[in-house]
DNA sequence: TTCGATGCAAACCATTTGCATTAAC
DNA sequence: GTTAATGCAAATGGTTTGCATCGAA
């Protein structure tokens, strides 16, 4: 964990930005929820167990920061909230999520299953893609009996 | 577009909602802009055109209640507003989006892209999918120079 | 007549912003 | 010491809701 901090603390560094106590905190937040997919307020809570003197703002002038910075993608499933997702280690492309009707639960897809329909498009469409967003909702295997 | 309305009216009846001038009103503006992707305000300016008594929120109603009945669908492509799209005649699946990063211009795909990942997903993590949401970031043929 | 639909205004709630204060190099 | 970062509270803006009124079967 720490050396992951510390290559976000290059990354700010990189575009001159510090790594205050506040941001670290949240980074430690997003990097012991990686699993989860947390909005701004969860986030804020969770922070504040730490660091209880923490505004809200800050927490999100720090995701949006770190959105920049590519350090996490920003996600909207449709229900009004933005959540924030840790990328992973040295991805360059946005991994896909798999959102239960029934339980709400939110899983991930690792691997990238659009290589091809990407070739297909940049040709066919005549559009550079540079990113890429892919959501499936259906219902999950707990949920399936 | 007659029998289209028509059809969206035996829609609303099936479900035992009434098509009112105002839902009418709303269903043409949509009709009209199937190209657009209209958010609820752009919606109800178009509207009050035509019906200037209508008000904000009974647009607000009508668009729910259309994608309720999956005669539009409800996309967000992350600027903080809802955007609605006409579903085409007799498409089941919702179809895909290219959205630029230049000039802001959504285009649509018409061609299920995912006939093939789908099965793969369903296989590999058991997740029965009854829906998804496609979106590509980049850069259209109109601002590649 | 009855119940859903409407319009208006107020309420909501996630997010952003202004500003005075604080802290890092 | 200078400049960025923070915390608080107020403002914003899209969307929803309460409620009295209206309208169609």
């Amino acid at each position: 964990m720490q050396e992951r901090i510390q290559k976000i603390k290059d990354q700010l560094h990189a575009a001159s930005y510090k790594l205050t106590p506040q941001r670290e905190a949240t980074v430690i937040v997003l990097l012991e929820n990686e699993a989860d997919h947390l909005s701004a307020e969860d986030v804020y809570l969770k922070v504040k167990e730490k660091a209880p003197e923490i505004g809200l703002a800050t927490v999100y002038r720090t995701l949006e920061l770190l959105a920049e910075l590519k350090v996490v993608d920003k996600i909207n499933f449709g229900d009004g909230v933005a959540r924030f997702d840790l990328r992973k280690e040295g991805a360059e492309h946005f991994h896909h999520h798999l959102v239960c009707m029934e339980c709400g639960a939110v899983d991930e897809i690792e691997e990238d299953l659009l290589g091809e329909v990407e070739l297909k498009v940049e040709r066919d469409y005549n559009f550079k893609i540079m990113d890429h967003r892919l959501t499936f909702h259906g219902i999950c295997h707990r949920c399936q009996r």
